[in-house]
DNA sequence: CGGAAAACTGTACCCCGGGTGCAGTTTCAT
DNA sequence: ATGAAACTGCACCCGGGGTACAGTTTTCCG
């Protein structure tokens, strides 16, 4: 387990990262990123072949973060309840709260830089995150699955669109919350989207 | 009114458009623009400053004819109805059938491009992709505060949220179709929205 | 401690895309 | 027909991605 390497890459993702973030991928420099990085070109090219390999990386290092912060959320919602569908509004709550935080310190998702900047540039970081895509997607489906056994929805509503409408809520918030300047807005979606749920599955609406 | 010209700057426009929904701006070469257009670089410089110009220009052009669509389908919703509501979802309605009908021949939205791409390196761009956001959530937001005013809503649901809810589901629903193949999301997400709408007013929820 | 491998640095260079400069040519309107 | 507007052609500069490779430092291990 080369260390001192290791620490280097992990130098040079976390400045390619919040560059990225901010200018997207094609206009950020590999000059500017080794200078952020406190390395030479030489360096860079020395761990990854080219910008592109270093963007797998990259995305690899974001899409494994962001499923740890899912996990811990979920497991933090399941042990406040029982009961699936408040595990599931639990969750919504947390994740609510999490993404605003974090739009505030370290604004901006990779995925949606990627999908609309890199999509058709190299297959591989397309398919990567269209996986991570599918994997939160999967997530919420599952718990709303199991939610509909146990509460018949109030609206003839279909489940699986009702999951995409999930990351559609977190992607398209994502892009409010960058053309205005208040980080509000992810937020506020998600929380709505949160009502929409319980308004088809509670039986007691009132609550 | 010089038409030569006039006719040149709208191949441009519509080669740079195509190239930059596919390859985002950054990646789109201003010589690829001029091929696809069949006139030369000089000729692209005689026109526009530099790439930052047309891309202004591209903009502009984009949002005008996107208000002219939905200027035209609110018209066409308003005549069929002369209930708010009603006139509402009718408008959804065809809003989803038209953008499911335009992604398939013509994919991706420069305002979802430029907003992730170009946010801060041209600040004018920036400013015209904000205003054109705004002028669509105001469109919906001003139905909602009609419509809140007729049906009460069945939830306490902040009418601003639920305006900022059809960008979100707008474009987030843009960002779903581009990371997966097929068309269908975008047009199933708008049509989502629209059942909740008439889930949160409608005085008779079944139908 | 010594030495070889791994992890870098430095420098010089190539190519390509954005952009400039400007002289020459076509097209159009009066 | 003529002058302005709408282009073309060509030669060139600069900055960023990327290569090549020799030299230097750090680490690890016997």
């Amino acid at each position: 387990m080369s260390n001192r390497s290791h620490a280097t890459q992990e130098r040079i993702l976390a400045a390619a990262e919040t560059l990225i973030l901010g200018r997207g991928f094609s206009s950020t420099g590999i000059d500017e990123i080794v200078d952020a990085a406190a390395i030479t070109k030489s360096g860079f090219f020395y761990h990854y072949a080219d910008k592109n390999e270093m963007a797998r990386a990259l995305v690899k290092r974001y899409l494994e973060k962001d499923n740890q912060v899912f996990t811990d959320l979920f497991a933090r919602a399941d042990s406040l309840s029982e009961d699936p569908l408040q595990q599931l509004l639990i969750f919504l709550h947390l994740f609510a709260e999490t993404m605003t935080r974090m739009e505030m310190t370290h604004p901006g998702c990779l995925v949606v830089t990627f999908t609309y900047e890199r999509y058709q540039a190299d297959e591989q970081v397309a398919d990567m995150v269209r996986q991570g895509v599918l994997t939160w997607r999967q997530l919420i489906a599952q718990r709303l699955a199991t939610i509909a056994e146990i509460y018949p929805p109030r609206l003839e509503v279909d489940l699986e669109e009702l999951a995409d409408m999930f990351t559609t809520v977190v992607e398209g918030g994502i892009l409010l919350t960058r053309v205005f300047d208040h980080n509000k807005h992810l937020g506020r979606q998600v929380l709505l989207y949160r009502n929409f749920l319980r308004m088809i599955f509670s039986p007691d609406p009132s609550r």
